[in-house]
DNA sequence: CTGTTAGCGCCTTCAT
DNA sequence: ATGAAGGCGCTAACAG
């Protein structure tokens, strides 16, 4: 109908098949105020024909919205970051927004490229999770930038930024509590990339509660994601003279390939070693043992993120500058889901 | 530096600064062909010193593309789709191009409002898993529209729309033949949205092997997501005179859910029954049994999709039409990979 | 209520 | 090698 030569419709071409003056036209597509009823039927008719859609660009270049929030994160495929993404979506499209996205992969020149592309297209608001909480091209990038920001799962430091995070601390501080409940004296804290904001806050947690009750510190962040490594660092840390009686894990993928390579060394958990993590998932009630672990908020978080930044975006520049977002970081509390792996439920009568 | 106050630095501005003409500084933007090193040198110094960015809009005000692809799918939080969404942007970004991601839920209305908003972004091209492979919206849609469209997983039928698909029916009958092969005779077929293309030939490759070897059809496509209404349903099943020795589930969540429903109705895999699902998972094998599975080749789609889409844009559009893409589409194989719920590798030694 | 007009920032002839 | 000028499609002032 549209598609063969013809050049694209624009509002000239409907305003005069509707034999009417453009801006007539253009009013008539923006909710038609100051429209006779007839002139706008007549306009939307000759919109329906010619199968009109508004050039986005040329609004854009008015000044307008782009009607699009740029989300800059690690990783698309990560379930973490997906479930974060959708919750996003959702609040965008009720702000009749997109999302367009871009990854940094945890690295700083992706990040830094794929924002400068992302900022190209002029979105209203930015929703970041920063590889490197504390780098300064991202301090200096937000201190610079005229775009509204917020980041979620964690802040970029110093950055005067509103950001929507976990309590990381507080959870690890309580799960380390639990497992030493438990009896369990030697806790291993495992997983990888210690430079991460989440990493280091679980990490103090951990260290927190282990220094007070005056027990050893069990640390290692030097697992990658292969399996095969995990094997052979926890076959390591299990032959030790004095062993680990329990395991908590900094992160989902780490609780995963820990209890991969516990199974594959005929390990039994909760008995010889204990296991508790960071991160639900999917499956870690489907497991033998279930996996207890530190349940966050995703869709909160997603969420809670993107409001914050359309309630920064429809505040119209006029209003009192008083009342300017906290600067305070909002922060929901995670909850420990308490499953067989740690050794709970073991009296109860079945799996 | 750039914030404050001051309006948006336009090229303008980098032509005045760097005491040259508007002209001169746009040609020393893109690549600089026809302007002398010393002048090229003076704007690329304004250019950094003002932080100018090239109004995107602008450009595509001016004709040119806008560097996006929109990306049509059901979920983002699904592992399936968001892997294919990972490889996607992969190849997007190496054209130089962003994605804008809008989701349909598999319904049809939210997927055309999606589209329409999507579509006012002028994205260069579409990628796109049709909700409904045969609904007629979706199939004037593509033929009206100018813009490019590639789909993936799912086809659009009668659309002569390029697609990048897995054999959905073969894998299927492979599974269904392994099984048969184990000697299993009541093969229960289970899942849920019998609308969907993929579960369609995949029900239809089931069918066929059952049917060639005169076996009874046993197909139940009610189950839903909940772990619970599961549960019944299989204990309905098992219940029967003559209950289901194998279950072949059509999809991912299917499988799990029906793991999970199995397991607590303390049945025995794959002893008392066992279990063969389409669509591998991160943790099919850590379960006990591991689960054998239908694998999809995830990354090679979205990547192939994305990879198509661009072939055709940056295809100028003066080349012989004769080189016009073949409408066939691209299939890819799955991979059997049997693991310990389909009665494989009883013998091993271990688990 | 409606039409006319002036740009938004950029690229692209066309002169110089 | 460079500058001046027009127009991409739209909206917001301003006239009528």
């Amino acid at each position: 109908m549209k598609k063969s030569g013809s050049h694209p419709i624009t509002l000239a071409d409907v305003a005069s098949t509707a034999g009417v003056g453009i801006a007539t036209a253009s009013r008539a597509v923006n909710g038609g105020t100051n429209v006779s009823p007839r002139t706008l039927k007549r306009v939307q008719a000759a919109i329906r024909q010619l199968g009109y859609l508004p050039n986005h660009a040329a609004r854009i270049l008015k000044g307008g919205r782009t009607k699009t929030v740029g989300l800059l994160m690690p990783s698309i495929a990560d379930s973490f970051f997906a479930s974060c993404a959708e919750a996003a979506g959702e609040i965008a499209r009720l702000h009749d927004s997109l999302l367009i996205v871009a990854v940094s992969n945890n690295d700083r020149d992706t990040e830094m490229g794929n924002l400068a592309a992302l900022m190209r297209h002029r979105p209203d608001g930015l929703l970041i999770v920063p590889s490197d909480c504390a780098a300064k091209h991202l301090v200096s990038f937000v201190r610079s930038s005229a775009v509204p920001i917020v980041t979620f799962d964690r802040p970029i430091l110093g950055s005067g930024c509103p950001s929507v995070l976990t309590d990381n601390f507080e959870a690890a501080r309580t799960a380390t509590v639990h497992l030493l409940e438990h009896g369990y004296k030697r806790i291993l804290c495992l997983g990888g990339e210690p430079d991460l904001f989440t990493i280091r806050e679980r990490l103090r947690g951990y260290r927190h509660v282990m220094e007070s009750a005056k027990l050893p510190l069990l640390i290692d962040t030097t697992l990658s994601g292969n399996a095969n490594s995990a094997v052979s660092t926890l076959a390591r840390h299990l032959a030790g003279r004095r062993p680990p009686d329990a395991i908590f894990t900094l992160k989902n993928s780490a609780t995963i390939v820990a209890f991969q390579a516990l199974q594959r060394l005929k390990v039994s958990i909760p008995s010889d070693v204990a296991l508790l993590g960071f991160d639900d998932f999917e499956l870690a009630s489907t497991l033998r043992p279930a996996i207890s672990v530190v349940q966050q908020p995703l869709e909160n978080v997603g969420r809670k993120a993107a409001e914050l930044l359309f309630a920064q975006l429809d505040r119209t520049p006029g209003s009192a500058p008083s009342s300017k977002l906290s600067i305070e970081p909002v922060v929901f509390a995670n909850r420990l889901v308490l499953r067989r792996s740690c050794g709970c439920k073991m009296r109860a009568g079945s799996l």
